[in-house]
DNA sequence: ATGCACCCATAGACTCCCGCTATGGGAAGG
DNA sequence: CCTTCCCATAGCGGGAGTCTATGGGTGCAT
């Protein structure tokens, strides 16, 4: 059984409030609610997390450990929950986004945490689309802001960059490439039996401008062409090719060796992500706030 | 409410295995339950996230996006479940490791998870404390496998390096130096009121070296000495003086912008993290593989 | 000394969640 | 046409998790 969390959540009211009964208080519950979990909680992990004492409660230094992860876990809860509500607000809110899936996926849902503590009341509704279709959006006045990536420019539209990722070359680790000692040249790259989004997308306008910029003879020809991180992926794992990511979207799966990135030569993959709004409006309000927030955060 | 982890472990089983059925039959559960839950989570989050047909499930574009922060969320979770793990085991363990504070908060667990992908049989036993005494834990035989900061070498331990941080200077938002423009002096930061780890700490270590060498005309006196990272960040949150912590520590309170990040100038603070062993036993096994995961991850 | 205010723990009742089994309808395939 | 896979619904039972009520302990002030 994973270790719920509610009970993360008590663990680090006591540690912020130094009692059981604030703790309580701080999460409009009874006190004894409070004292029955976290006495399941030690009793569930095997350790004890708390010391009590008649003048209050302090963690013990596993509790301290404990408490320091279960920040990082209610933190992508927090992320999960602040991109769900934006997804879920489809007219009433303040400011509407379009964003390119990569940036849906990967960034924004940190922004939209940040933004909540910024500005509480602030609604988002968010769609989530490729690159071509955030601009539409955005030039139509479907959309209040735009998250897009890749080279292209839209006349009509503001732009900031607000952060730079790198698109990464990946295969199955029992791929050959995958043992590979020197990088791909270009000529390899553009023959390779390629597995990337669809035209429209920014990660494969950034490949195709890049091929072309880096001298190849002709513009990928693509094996399969798929409509999310998630799908491309799964195709690379069951060895149909060379899958064509963001750096955000496959970090993990380099770390757990799911999967083994493939250096290239005298391409440069990088990309900038970028803001963008209508031409004419001046960024004001909720919508800089958020941009303010991606700012920041990278 | 939060979105509780079975809900979401579901929703990934429903997305890798294509059919609702073969998630339940993945997680050893009956089908109506997966059913039940999953119209459940729908329902709370106010989204249709699957699409069932008569040959299949098949995650909605919405549901794609949910399940790509839900991995985030259990890998935070999977994190802190190893972490516990790590620190339950005390006697009955194939590795015990012992870590600095600043390795064994935020650095390990992650480890520990892809050492669990790894060979999932390994238990490992996690003892924290500050740097001196996890080299002296390994010297002495009570640890296998130590994990350090800071710049000491002691003899008999071998050490490799697997990561490398820098420390940060860190003031509360309302503190003078948070709207400073040039970068601190070493004279400034070695007079500064200063919250530090203890002597002995990997933290504390580095800081005294880095000063002595970037030439200051005293080690710093700190006004507070704490033994946690939390305290050091509750001490100067209230005002109490500047902080000095790893960045690791630190990264969620700057984009959080409860905390600020004060630039120095002409002190080196960067500091390699080594993990330890006793020199002569040669490296291998669950330790070697532990190592192994830490240089891959970094 | 004697309240008082805070701390925490326990006991008992009630509710609702969440798993199970049993069953039924619909689409594809031999 | 019958089997086999898909999914949904209904009803049941156990346990998790909340509440209120109560009691014991410590420190502080009257």
């Amino acid at each position: 059984m994973r270790t719920d969390l509610r009970s993360l959540e008590m663990l680090l009211a006591v540690a912020e409030h130094g009692s059981i009964g604030a703790a309580a208080r701080s999460l409009d519950i009874q006190q004894p609610s409070v004292t029955d979990r976290l006495q399941r909680l030690e009793r569930h992990l095997g350790l004890s997390l708390v010391e009590r004492s008649p003048r209050g409660s302090r963690l013990t230094p596993e509790g301290v450990a404990v408490a320091d992860w279960a920040r990082e876990v209610l933190s992508a809860s927090d992320q999960l929950e602040a991109g769900v509500a934006a997804l879920r607000r489809s007219h009433d809110s303040q400011l509407r986004v379009s964003a390119s899936l990569t940036v849906a996926e990967y960034l924004l849902p940190r922004w939209l945490a940040d933004l909540r503590l910024r500005s509480p009341d602030t609604g988002v509704a968010l769609r989530m689309c490729n690159s071509e279709q955030a601009a539409q959006d955005v030039l139509h006045g479907d959309a209040d802001l735009g998250f897009i990536e890749g080279p292209r420019t839209t006349r009509g539209l503001h732009a900031r960059v607000v952060a730079v990722d790198d698109l990464v070359i990946v295969v199955a680790p029992g791929h050959a490439w995958s043992r590979r000692r020197r990088p791909l040249t270009v000529t390899e790259l553009a023959d390779a039996p390629l597995i990337v989004r669809e035209k429209g997308s920014g990660t494969r306008d950034t490949l195709d401008h890049a091929l072309v910029r880096a001298g190849a003879h002709r513009t990928a020809t693509p094996r399969l062409e798929l409509g999310s991180t998630a799908a491309i992926k799964a195709a690379v794992l069951t060895g149909q090719g060379v899958g064509v990511l963001s750096r955000f979207a496959i970090i993990d799966d380099i770390r757990g060796a799911r999967l083994r990135e493939v250096a290239v030569d005298e391409v440069d993959l990088r990309r900038r992500l970028r803001a963008i709004w209508r031409s004419g409006t001046h960024l004001a309000g909720p919508a800089a706030e958020l941009v303010a927030c991606a700012v920041q955060s990278s």
